[in-house]
DNA sequence: TACCAGGTAAAAA
DNA sequence: TTTTTACATGGT
């Protein structure tokens, strides 16, 4: 067993432990932030590594420590994955820009004071955050991380270190060659689990090149896209570029959490409607798709924002 | 027991 | 063209 050791260098400001802690809750399997360390399992060309991410530096000076292990003696794998982690955690995003702009509202300053440093993660691939999405549709999140686990358990490869299992996102290949009746007896219901194993086999085929779309022109392009493909809406086709491509120009507005947080810290309380979201978050230009992360985050967090306004006055959650 | 939950496509009106 | 419905399952 190797294990190799990198350091990084995020672009600062850069809090690890506020972006990390999002994965809280993850499972240790898979993807995790548990005791200062971020775990998850990297597909490099020479297979799957176990990376370990922790800090070394501080906000305005970032610095991260990366651990890899590789199954039974692969060569060399912290140099490949030190661009994966860095796209993982969005390391290279500026967020300085966004602050900027963010200091012209009343209400997202104070978001991004008390969030300094949150950098939005994304999924290893846009096939993974596609699929998650689709799973995630309708259903509760609690269901939704249920039936993503048994997924990437039954279908997603595997590599053993220690005596543990630890496994990668299912391949496009593994999910194409499934029948609905599989995917049907995780939870999916019939549909989404024929829109998995369609969009699976158009990927695996190469009928769509979800990866290229990370670098289309306009954000339109990449919503009419994807929302060709059968059980993507633009709900779906806007949180893909957003979780899977680290594009920001799409907000969810139809999201019930995104509404429910913009209600709560813009509009003391009163319900949001999409279009509310989408006029407010048009102020927000190519930011508004990490605004909106912010805002969730933010809510999610129980951010007091009591003493310079913009809250409800509700009684402040504050979790973990 | 119901009803809701980070939607979508297909059927019905 | 617009509105309504079915879908799956784990919480509450």
């Amino acid at each position: 067993m190797v294990d190799q050791v990198a350091l990084l260098r995020p672009v600062p400001p850069y809090d690890f432990e506020l972006s990390a802690r999002i994965f809280a809750d993850g499972d240790e399997s898979f993807r995790s932030y548990k005791d200062g360390t971020f775990s998850h399992v990297i597909r490099g060309s020479r297979g799957l590594a176990l990376c370990r991410v922790s800090s070394t530096g501080s906000v305005d000076s970032p610095e991260l420590r990366l651990s890899t292990q590789l199954h039974r003696g692969g060569r060399s794998g912290a140099g490949e994955m030190v661009g994966k982690v860095r796209t993982l955690l969005n390391l290279d995003l500026d967020l300085r820009p966004f602050y900027k702009m963010a200091a012209k509202d009343r209400v997202l300053s104070t978001l991004t004071h008390g969030l300094r440093g949150l950098k939005s993660p994304t999924t290893g691939t846009v096939f993974e955050a596609l699929i998650d999405s689709i799973v995630e549709q309708q259903i509760s999140l609690n269901v939704a991380r249920t039936f993503e686990l048994r997924l990437i358990k039954k279908y997603g490869e595997t590599l053993r270190i220690g005596g543990s299992t630890y496994y990668a996102f299912p391949l496009p290949e593994a999910l194409a060659e499934t029948e609905p009746g599989d995917l049907r007896g995780l939870g999916l219901n019939t549909r989404k689990a024929e829109y998995v194993r369609d969009i699976a086999k158009a990927v695996a085929s190469g009928d769509i090149d979800l990866e290229g779309l990370r670098n289309a022109r306009n954000a339109e392009k990449v919503i009419q896209e994807l929302t060709s493909l059968r059980g993507v809406g633009r709900w779906t086709a806007e949180l893909v570029m957003i979780r899977g491509m680290a594009r920001f120009e799409a907000v969810p507005a139809d999201d019930l959490g995104v509404r429910r947080s913009i209600s709560r810290l813009f509009f003391k309380g009163r319900p949001a409607t999409a279009d509310m979201v989408r006029d407010l978050a048009n102020g927000w230009g190519n930011w508004r798709g990490l605004a909106a992360f912010y805002v969730i985050v933010a809510d999610l967090y129980g951010m007091d924002l009591r003493q310079r306004g913009g809250s409800d006055g509700r009684e402040s959650k504050r979790s973990k």
